[in-house]
DNA sequence: CACCATGATGTTTACGCAAACATCGGCCAC
DNA sequence: GTGGCCGATGTTTGCGTAAACATCATGGTG
């Protein structure tokens, strides 16, 4: 800075106005100053300019993995949009969602260059592992449900399933089987209490719950259990990549889908589209989860923050061709 | 920093030694400035660290999408990697791969806190870009050929196809059709070129190549023109993705896999065993190449910095159940 | 014409840390 | 006993920047 200070002949303070977009510098001194930075190839120093500022114009992901579409596509969404608001992202990766792990990340965090918390992940984890958080520091949680602790952005888990049920059942199918996530998901109980919820309400009686660990292998292991069940006419599959396994399972012990069987999934992953049959699923726009994660964390961010409170994302049915009415006979 | 200094009545340079590890430091002394740091909440700040040290310990990673799968595996193991090595990992999307976004990013990258950058992309959007990078800033890069430019590591695309196509080819197949990746893709045109190579050694006629973009989608339509043909017995995919397109293209045509045609895609992502059947396709070591990354990268940053090259992670045949000798006739 | 407001620029200072150097007490060898 | 050496700790300094304050010319006003 002092080079460039000397080459086009003003005090440092003055190319720090210019380099900071400042009024009240004099064009042709601005001039000078900007051919001189690109005669240096000067470029600010940002940790210089941190330590000045006490803000690092960064935020943090803590993210327990990326092996699911949405955490990605939740990532990605929250990168660009941090980066149209001038802000970098760092990456946490808690490699085993242990709460020890958990711990381990937020104190990683604490040395950490970032002003700010995004985290994706099964909040039960975080509560338990009493995060003790450097001051300044505002977080805010995708797939959780502590509304009253933290900030949350989530996709309209409930909405969706009531939607996906109702679809079933509005073809005619007397109820609806599910497909579970994981226990310990908040999104995998979310999804499963709206579904008995929904049943409850169209005065059906939820069958067994089956569950899966997300995984396709996990939907192909419980689609055989499901195949077996005659009466089973309808699954709602927690995620795509289940309802995958599962449609796997029903071809190989040949029930049709759909014919015999409907099936719906939850997500809308890429490949759904070409999943035999197409999948009928419901979409969750992950874009704008990322979207929203980053303006409420920046929103903290300013005096006069604002309190924690559940921002809910809806979700998009979209038809395509593994639901059709029960067969005749069922 | 000197509150904590007061507080275990010390200097201040005394509280630096024992936050950095330093030896020398009676082990008396070195007990009351931590019982002081863990009164007062100290954390050391990364800025003034930074701006000291002349370091960041953090590396970027500029990747066009997280929407394959192989980037976004790479990047986890490059954050997982990282971390163990003390380094962040901040990440720089391009939103569209076009020459002057890829520049953006590199000149956003120029104000921002990274010793080394790591670079996932097709690599001739780079060299257009007339990358100008701040100095002392090293690179490394995924998915190119640009050894001679750059420091590269990628999965061994040749070895993978020719592994691909001589299974199909003992099998008994005549010869192997190709459903390649997008022009313009590193990736893409080096699977080509090895797939035509493979055969010729073999002394077979490559059949004209059918192209896709990555997408279930575009391998579904490419499916649709391959399964009109007769002659054609085996495919390579040039990945999974295209290859579950083509599964389901096949199926609708009413051409048996692997009976009628054979398959094979490249990756192994997750969901390939839950195809229809589970797929057999080459599986890369994307954790493995994240990690030989950032370990190429530290080993740029110091100062005897090796010399530029190439280093290929090798891939791995998982047979299941989309390939078998041609049909009788065939 | 003296005065003050205004705009443009320079000077000083501090952000928090750690390298470099300074100091100080104790211990050993001769 | 004296010199030298070593380990433990303190003091000074500067990293690059921007806020706060100081300075200086200019022009308008009473």
């Amino acid at each position: 800075m002092a080079d460039v200070a000397r080459l086009a002949g003003v005090s440092s303070q003055t190319v720090s106005r210019v380099s900071n977009g400042y009024a009240g510098v004099n064009e042709e001194t601005r001039q000078q100053v900007l051919a001189a930075m690109s005669e240096l190839g000067y470029r600010p120093n940002s940790a210089a300019r941190a330590l000045k500022r006490g803000e690092f114009r960064t935020i943090g992901v803590i993210t327990f993995t990326l092996s699911t579409t949405g955490n990605v596509r939740t990532l990605e969404a929250i990168a660009t949009s941090a980066a149209e608001e001038g802000y970098a992202v760092t990456l946490l990766p808690v490699a085993v969602p242990t709460t020890d792990e958990v711990r381990g990340a937020f104190s990683r965090l604490e040395e950490l260059a970032v002003d700010a918390v995004i985290v994706i992940m099964e909040v039960h984890l975080l509560d338990a592992a009493t995060v003790k958080l450097p001051p300044h520091v505002q977080v805010v949680v995708v797939d959780s449900d502590a509304g009253d602790h933290y900030t949350v952005v989530d996709t309209d888990q409930a909405g969706g399933t009531r939607t996906a049920v109702q679809h079933l059942l509005d073809l005619g199918h007397r109820t609806v089987w599910h497909l579970g996530g994981p226990e310990g998901s908040f999104a995998a109980q979310r999804r499963a209490d709206a579904w008995r919820a929904a049943l409850a309400e169209a005065g059906r009686t939820p069958p067994p719950l089956v569950r899966g660990d997300w995984s396709a292998e996990s939907g192909y292991r419980a689609g055989l259990e499901l195949a077996a069940r005659e009466e089973c006419t309808a699954v709602f599959a927690a995620n795509d990549q289940m309802a995958l396994g599962l449609l796997r399972a029903l071809h190989e012990r040949g029930r049709r889908v759909p014919e015999d069987v409907s099936v719906i999934g939850f997500d809308d992953i890429p490949e759904a589209s070409s999943f035999l049959p197409p999948l009928t699923t419901l979409h969750q726009d992950f874009a704008e989860v990322g979207r929203l994660c980053v303006q409420a964390v920046l929103r903290k961010m300013r005096p006069d923050g604002s309190e924690h409170g559940t921002t809910l994302v809806p979700t998009r049915l979209v038809l395509r061709d593994s639901t059709a009415p029960p067969p005749a006979g069922g």
